[in-house]
DNA sequence: ATGTCTACTGATAGTAGA
């Protein structure tokens, strides 16, 4: 089984890119982020056609997600409870045997800006949404845009980012803090030096100069890990193809054997 | 360092967000 993480930043913008992205890679189900439109505007047809249904958590103009899976999914939880003010970011969902939710986590903006502080509070939210609603014990997956360089390894800038915006202390002790409820990073898990990033900015050629970051991933408990095959950051799919234009994120995916 | 992309608007160019 394959699952998948991507931020498609805009899905009207994404639609045909994504389709070519489902057909190269056939994932069975996908967690994506920044939809970018209204959920009465969701293109359910177009991936009907590929095999796909899909459940969406999502608003106009900004944030956004859904699951994509092969398997019908059941809504168990839509928004982060608290912190819906913040935008649609969260949806979580049971779906092909597994706890599946994906999270499109504040970017925080700068660290003098509200949005920074309303980012970490947001965090604590996620993480005692994750301790009080989850099982350890069970195969879940949380995945999504986390809006954080876990370790220096995960930055582009290395150690000389730290203490900026996604590299901070606190962010770190964030994401830390949602690892202790029971989950592994799968890529960091399977490829302990590896210094792949999932996100490249737009701007000032980031991505040929490789100054990018890992911010999206998978996260799971032992007993997804326990089958986990491989992880891949689809660096491709970061790349024009075809013409489209890519998300500033690649997606991620992983392949887990069976149960 | 900030060269791009997306979505919005009493739109048709400018702004905000990332």
């Amino acid at each position: 089984m394959r699952i998948a993480t991507w931020n498609i930043n805009g899905l009207r913008a994404r639609l045909d890119y994504l389709c070519l992205w489902l057909a190269s890679r056939a994932p069975d189900v996908v967690g994506l982020q920044e939809l970018k439109l209204e959920a009465d505007a969701f293109p359910h047809e177009r991936f009907a056609e590929l095999g796909y249904r899909a459940v969406v958590h999502s608003e106009k103009s900004w944030n956004g997600v859904a699951v994509l899976s092969r398997e019908p999914a059941r809504i168990i939880g839509e928004g982060l409870p608290g912190q819906e003010h913040f935008g649609a970011r969260l949806i979580d969902v049971d779906v092909a045997g597994l706890r599946f939710a994906t999270v499109y986590c504040p970017n925080g903006k700068s660290l003098d800006h509200a949005d920074y502080e309303r980012k970490l509070i947001w965090f604590d939210a996620l993480t005692a949404y994750v301790a009080r609603h989850w099982k350890p014990d069970q195969p879940a997956v949380l995945c999504g845009d986390f809006n954080i360089a876990p370790a220096s390894l995960d930055s582009w800038q290395g150690g000389k980012g730290d203490g900026s915006l996604f590299h901070t202390e606190a962010e770190r002790r964030r994401f830390g803090a949602l690892l202790d409820t029971g989950l592994v990073d799968l890529y960091r898990q399977r490829h302990p030096d590896g210094s792949d990033f999932s996100w490249w900015d737009y701007r000032g050629g980031a991505f040929h100069r490789g100054h990018g970051l890992r911010i999206d991933t998978l996260l799971a408990t032992a007993r997804v890990y326990g089958r986990l095959q491989d992880v891949v950051i689809d660096r491709d799919f970061r790349k024009k193809q075809d013409g489209l234009t890519a998300s500033d994120h690649a997606p991620v995916y992983a392949d887990l054997s069976h149960d």
